[in-house]
DNA sequence: CGTGAAAAGATACACAA
DNA sequence: TTGTGTATCTTTTCACG
């Protein structure tokens, strides 16, 4: 992993769809030696996958939720079974544990306050939810930019 | 917009290298209109981009905080600003203006928590942050989900 | 790591249904 | 609008220096 390795990584994370002859120009290399360096990041699980990014105000999904979870208890099978209940809502893209008053930040793309207000009710009829709160996102200044890559490694 | 599209949205969405021609065997057309399909899709801004997700472990980056901003006041010049410096910010992958008891939430991505703190002096430091709060990221339920998209576009 | 050549695959287009 | 076929171009792969 060297200075290489992470010019690709970065170069890839903004164009996923790079081949590896444009790849090795713009990393001042030959085809050969980037296509093994590019295989060998794959395979390592350091590119875990390539995504199309969607332009949501154009697929009519315009709204954007953080919602902050509590849950009455932390028993092992009603964190489960939360956590099962979560995974199935197309519409939280991200839940994370957090630390802090709540249990858990969830990410939910709904396409306007009707669709939002049905997730909540989900959420709500769960009966291991203790309560939840919403803060919306009024305006994306920036989302999905590459990592910081540690110029270390 | 019909069926096939969103069908070829949702496969780009998991696996955004997939060629034109495997696109067409998933979705049962040949690769010619879904080589039409794909170029709209591209050029209607639908699809906006193409991206490598990499794996924050192997790459030392474990520690994910969600930080809340509030301002001082809401002075144009001061907003600006306070973005302006948090676009800068490598570490800070996404920021969105929010509703609730703060102005910003910050997806923020360090190696530790050294880091961490490093970025945190460096937001206090902009004279026109009030206070910030910070939530760490235990665990990842889920994230990067595909979009749940609309089904009567 | 680089070069070169061979093989495979993808894209683009014209035309027909 | 889709399907077929073809031609062209690009990419990938691999052996070897």
């Amino acid at each position: 992993m060297d200075r290489i390795d992470r010019q690709m990584l970065q170069l890839l994370q903004q164009e996923g769809r790079l081949s590896t002859v444009e790849l090795a120009e713009r990393v001042a290399l030959s085809p050969s030696p980037c296509a093994r360096r590019l295989k060998r990041l794959e395979d390592s699980g350091i590119i875990s996958s390539y995504r199309a990014v969607l332009n949501r105000k154009l697929l009519q999904l315009a709204t954007t939720v953080f919602v902050n979870v509590r849950l009455m208890h932390h028993r092992e099978d009603a964190v489960r079974l939360f956590e099962e209940a979560v995974t199935t809502m197309d519409e939280v893209i991200a839940c994370h544990v957090v630390s802090g008053a709540f249990d858990y930040l969830l990410e939910v793309v709904v396409r306007d306050l009707p669709d939002y207000e049905k997730l909540v009710r989900k959420l709500q009829a769960l009966s291991m939810v203790q309560d939840i709160t919403s803060n919306f996102a009024i305006r994306t200044v920036k989302s999905g930019t590459p990592l910081p890559l540690p110029g270390q490694l």
